[in-house]
DNA sequence: TTGTTTTTGTACCGTCTCGCATAAATTAGG
DNA sequence: CCTAATTTATGCGAGACGGTACAAAAACAA
């Protein structure tokens, strides 16, 4: 996704002026629009026209912008993993133990799967890809591979906090980690169907005493 | 969806021999051809000529046995849930320790949604329905009362251990058992991506070891 | 001004969608 | 036999679908 230039290279931060006539969407907000849009409806239910109203876009715009529907969603996943990584990443800033971060983790969570209210919307990834993963090898490796990422992101931290002695020195880092992605998982479906703040909220506290009660003591 | 007979009122079992022409599909297996159908494609991505070629009936008969697309989906959906908590059942019938029981459990979970070996196929609820959640109230419905009744079915299983003390006696058993739920729930969406059953064996042991080692003594 | 480049807006194409109308086929009742 | 009841089979129709062609519009370059 190099841009070529003519002679100098330029800095890509703002795409400067070009040469035609100027675009009247901004390309990140019409990712967000049409993530939206999908959010909603999955894939396969969402159509083009309703596309086209989300970003606010014309068609043939849309098309020059991102290719078509299936590149559409693939980009919309993909901002989405991007977004939620660096969200995740600002709750390691001040280095806190891992029950701390585990408890901002899943309140982060909470924060986008409920947004909205009580229309919720549950994970984006979550709640749209399993339905298309099995006819869409893509969707299926994305999907595959943000869990494994999430999975070996908290065993890292898991392993700093078990060496720290914040989880029991016996445990197994990875298979803590897959348990807080299963956390994850199951909240994501439940917001989904319309599950209460209050009510995940006390999930999740109960999976992080669960995962850093296999700590240091505990009769 | 009682059935009314003239006069004298017939054991439903077998439908005995109705008038006119008699049909040539069996419902339950045209029922369970068709989930196959959403299984892979998801609702609004199964088109009614695959449900056609996947149940063998033409369409008109497939209106007049289960109704729309919508209300075909839905009695699909009630049929795996009718199927699952039978064979969930029958793993209670020598009223096996919680640990036993949990192992079973994810076993036949396992069972089903890697049917087929690598073109996996995950959970049929858990894979479908969230991507259908948000526009349609019917499934969500569905699939919040599914889940509910996953843990509650669990805290009561938990619970009684809990009062033979397999589980330690200060456990919060609904705690617990969402935390059994949250298991499976990630056991499905990994399916559904082709984890190995491998992984998700050792998975499903660490959960049951953390469920359960909240039990009697650990140091 | 006159070209060049890029985006916009409209309109359209062929295909597929769901659901149903209608008639033939096959059974039981009388 | 004839009639009633039920399912099968063919096929259609109105609309939605994804995707694109084409020309007008709006900027820059010269």
């Amino acid at each position: 996704m190099v841009q070529k230039r003519s002679k100098v290279a330029k800095p890509e931060g703002d795409e400067q002026h070009r040469r035609g006539r100027p675009r009247q969407y901004d390309p990140d907000h019409a990712l967000a629009k049409a993530a939206g849009a999908f959010w909603k409806g999955g894939f396969a239910g969402t159509s083009l026209d309703e596309l086209v109203v989300a970003t606010g876009m014309n068609r043939p715009s849309l098309y020059a912008a991102f290719g078509d529907k299936h590149e559409l969603y693939l980009k919309t996943l993909e901002r989405y993993q991007r977004k939620s990584r660096a969200k995740t990443l600002e709750l390691l800033a001040d280095d806190p133990p891992l029950r701390v971060f585990l408890t901002r983790f899943y309140d982060g969570a909470l924060e986008i799967y409920r947004a909205g209210g009580d229309d919720a919307r549950g994970c984006y990834s979550i709640s749209t890809a399993p339905a298309q993963a099995t006819v869409d090898t893509a969707v299926r490796a994305f999907l595959q591979d943000s869990i494994r990422g999430t999975d070996s992101f908290l065993a890292d931290l898991i392993e700093k906090a078990r060496q720290r002695g914040e989880v029991a020195a016996a445990a197994n880092s990875l298979a803590l980690a897959q348990i807080a992605t299963a956390t994850l998982h199951t909240i994501a479906v439940r917001s989904r169907v319309g599950a209460s703040r209050k009510e995940l909220k006390a999930l999740a506290a109960a999976a992080i005493d669960l995962i850093c009660r296999a700590a240091t003591s505990r009769g």
